[in-house]
RNA sequence: AAAACAGGCUGCUCUAUCGUCUUUAUAGCUUUAUGGCUAUGGGGAAGGAAAGUCCGGGCAGCACAUGGCAGCUCGCCUCCUAACGGGAGGAUCACGACAUUUAAUUGGCGGGAUAGAAAGUGUAACAGAAAAUUGUCCUGAGUGUAUCAGGAGUGAAAAAAGCUGAUGGUAACAUUAGUGAUCUACAAACCUCGGGUGCUGAAAGGUCAAAUAAGUUCCGGUGUAAGGUUAGCCAGACCGUUCGGAAUGGGUGGACUGAUACAACUUGCCAGUGAUGGUAAGUGCAGAUAAAUGAUAGGGAAUUACAGAACCCGGCUUAUAGGUCUGUUUUUAUU
RNA sequence: ACUCUGUUCGUCUAAUGGUUUGAGGACGUCUGCCUUUCUAGCAGAAAAAAAGGGUUCGAUUCCCUUACAGAGUA
């Protein structure tokens, strides 16, 4: 059976490829949810993995700090659940990408909407691959 | 027993599967080694306010931060505390709702205020004779003037505060006797007196590796003029100029440390009206770094409130579903 | 994480440093006049101290708490 993990490493941290998805990433829309994508082609970090995520919330659409993480969470555990689909496609493993999600909506979420937009961004990203 | 008010305590739980952070044991891979990665098992994983950032302290750097002024801040008394603008117990004053009384009054409760107005300056609308060196009208004392006592009217306010002694109290102060004729209120107006206070803030600061110019730092000699220093002013301190030697290296992105064992928590006993202190036994209880607690399914009365640690403590303030305890008042029932 | 400002009609703003404050002005809104009608013009009206507490005889102003908005430090 297939294991849903998420490491630490599998998180996007550096500040550089952050500030390049939101100057020159490509974004697509499902909302509440906007996910901005990149291609990575940075050789010197050869030995990282294929795909890295994070995730953001405003915090002048959400003023308490519970709220967004309660956004947060819901949005890593729907990625942990179904980034197995991504991984299993050819096209994915000859290089790297990484990937951002934002909440752009106004009101907290339920898991079973978050998941289902999640599942309909990834498609699109399959598409446009 | 119910309702209202005030205060204290508590702050959903269990099972299964998948997943996150941390710690530890074993195994494998890697490394000169410390260590790192992976797998499996065990332990631990947000709060009473983690919040607001309103105070106090620890800790760190800046001249091993020294004195005065300015500025800021506090201000009844005694005590608690590492400290405080916090807390406990008391004193005085007016206010509020409640009870009581025909009424004046009295009673406990509640939150608040209280250094100095006899050091000086200032302000006190309207009304009123007069708003602080003021004296209208009426009555009485007085021959009369001056003065004294009582009353009227205006207004928030219209003339007894102080001093000396005695008694009680650690004290604030209370009671009482005498003396006393230039005396109100406001200091959350300026101000005076007394106490405290240097500034900055973990994005502080320290260590390591990669890379390298201007430069920077250190040591020794020389030197004390201008000027400079995270510093408002004065003093004091240090730096400076030049010569020689040594070390380091801007920006960028990292790792480790700071950083979780202490004013710690729990329980018992003792002292105290109480805050709190002493003592004995036991416990080890988050430590992330783009930042860890979630998802699904099912139960237990049941869509649980307010809400997420970011260096750490002590308070204050604010938010809060449900449960629970105590006190006061009212109503009803029983004895 | 830390530091600091501000909040006055629908909008932009003023003065008051405690006593005729009935809170002033501009733009906008409404009503009337004028005009064949609209605009412009003239006349008039409505409309505001973020919330709560305290000091005071009296608070928009002084003090405290809360809410909201904004700015700065990397």
């Amino acid at each position: 059976m297939e294991k849903h993990t998420f490491k630490r490493s599998e998180r996007l941290k550096s500040k550089k490829i952050i500030g390049e998805i939101f100057s020159n990433g490509k974004v697509i829309g499902a909302h509440p949810i906007k996910l901005f994508w990149i291609e990575v082609k940075d050789s010197s970090a050869i030995d990282q993995p294929i795909l890295q995520f994070a995730f953001t919330v405003s915090k002048k659409k959400f003023k308490k700090a519970v709220d967004r993480n309660r956004i947060k969470r819901l949005m890593r555990e729907s990625v942990r659940l179904q980034k197995h689909e991504l991984i299993q496609m050819d096209e994915i493993n000859k290089s790297r990408f990484a990937f951002m999600f934002l909440y752009i909506g106004e009101e907290l979420p339920e898991y079973q909407n978050v998941e289902q937009k999640i599942k309909k961004c990834i498609d699109q990203f399959k598409i446009t691959i």
